[in-house]
DNA sequence: TATGAATGAGTATTCATTCAT
DNA sequence: GATGAATGAATACTCATTCAT
């Protein structure tokens, strides 16, 4: 990727974190990352397209992130163990882009195609659910609700361990005891 | 209230939830609610102040449906299972309004002011988990993360329920084995 | 005159003054006047008519200020000390009714209509400089130009005395001294 | 300065005298220069500055036409003179300038700061008459008053000149006598 | 006559996007 | 490619005026 698409799109991180995507003219965009208002379209069509670019950066690093050190052989439970602690941890350490992801997801500004196309790489979680279940490991139910439920308990625990500041111990026992939650739940 | 104001805010509840905030110009918003551009501003300072009604007046009704046969002396886990019935059953009904009161609580385009006079209400849901921690009906851990797991998981079952139209029996027992796995998980 | 009329032209002189012409709205000429907003429409045809009535009104005050004990028969040196006189002394006394009287012949916000009627009310002027001219008193110039003379003198007394808040006695002899620079410039 | 910016100028220079500040709308003015409206903006952040730099550069005009041929070293009637002349010469050249920098030093549009810039470019103009009264050739009164008053009585003379339209001779002959009328009232 | 809610044309300003250099 | 001045459609909000009660 090129040097000023890098910038460009930090930049947009960087100022949608803080001002939202309403506020934030392209313009001040392309002067936050040191190049002129135009050159800003030489990488993005539009701002639109910039927003996807942006989303689809984000999403990538936060698989990217998950995916260190995947057990890829392990049990089930291992498995699902690891992307509850990964995904908590890049939520705790970059709280900013962890915050923006999550807007852009229900902000309905990620065109429809880039949503799908997203969503498309998580499933193998969707099959890791569907033979969890195939192998009475996970209670009986539709695999599609589950993930939702997975998902929903991983960002209350983010949101409760970043607004209070959790950090260390405090935070170990945070995910274990929220890890627990959800497994006493979901398992027979 | 009066009808005109009615009319506008119906309106805005309509227009925000089919084309978001930013694409809904309040001369839209007037003429959807059969009024001149200028009557808007007769009952809403601004949009801003708009948008804090809204929000007020769908967390109004929700909290309305939800109160309805609120079992007051009734056991911890029959209250909570009446509040995880009842707004499953709101989120149900009124989709558009329940997605939009979701988008509105996350988009900071709330007043702080408003945002926190509505939270207010919410307290007794805080010190009834307080209770049940106390009375070692529920498990030892943070309230604040508690209540926030039962709404993530609230939000879940809502969300599947909707996207699948659910309805009758499957939404029945969805309804219940979510609150099943709720449960589970927070009890000891 | 009415006494609704009454508080509207004294609301609006009020407003005028303080904020100007076009950050007055009609609305709050009417509440400051405590009737209602279409009362003062009832009264003056329009926000036009309503600042013609207020410089009618201010230009009355003014002429029935100058012409208490308006020497009839006097020499015209006395009689035009007299104006000399009062008209500084209305113009200190009330400047906000001075300073506003003085925006409103500038404006161009008064009709073309009433600016020429109030100009005849100062006839009498013109032929007292005629007279002098003819008898020798005064020297020999076009008489509407000293008209203006005298006046932009006058003006420039009032704005001094005004701004340099003088009472009593200095202004006293400011007055006299103004008065005499003017009379020594103007005869042989 | 830019080309652009110069029409700009000139174009509310020409609207503003015609039609008054209040009706001229930024588009008209716009349009009036040949540029789009979106380009006003690129140059004057908002209509107050486009307010302020007409009066500046009115203001620049008449200090620069003032100042040819300026006595520097002549003795303190030929200075004055000299300032009569030009001043009464650019009044009945540019009429329109001329008025619209008279409304503007009189509508409290200008904002604070560039109003006072101004008046310290005549500064020395204060200080010539202070020397003039300790030398004896002025008679002994507020230098600010007969300051005022030398403003008042050019004014006076333009106001008559271009309103009756005079030229060459009489115009001489009235420049002349108005200036004599003002030194023989505030000389000894 | 008095009222004040309703009206809607009018206005300053913003900003995504273009394009000549 | 890079630039940034130019564009003009879009939008929140105002306010003189009307008119049904």
């Amino acid at each position: 990727m090129n040097e000023k698409e890098k910038q460009l799109l930090e930049a947009s991180i960087d100022l949608f974190a803080k001002e939202g995507f309403w506020n934030t003219p392209t313009s001040r965009i392309a002067k936050h990352a040191g190049v002129a208002t135009g050159t800003l379209f030489n990488y993005f069509e539009s701002k639109d397209v910039l927003i996807d670019a942006v989303y689809k950066r984000l999403k990538q690093e936060w698989m990217d992130h998950i995916m260190v050190g995947y057990p890829q052989n392990g049990a089930l439970k291992e498995r699902v163990e690891h992307i509850w602690f990964r995904h908590i941890d890049w939520g705790v350490r970059f709280p900013v882009r962890y915050s923006l992801m999550t807007q852009l997801k229900l902000s309905n500004l990620v065109s429809q195609e880039v949503q799908q196309s997203q969503e498309a790489e998580l499933a193998f979680a969707y099959d890791m659910i569907v033979q969890g279940i195939a192998d009475g490991v996970l209670i009986d139910m539709p695999p599609a609700y589950l993930g939702q439920i997975f998902y929903a308990q991983l960002e209350a625990a983010v949101y409760y361990a970043t607004e209070n500041n959790l950090s260390d111990m405090p935070l170990t026992r945070h995910i274990a005891q929220g890890f627990e939650i959800f497994w006493r739940g979901v398992t027979p």
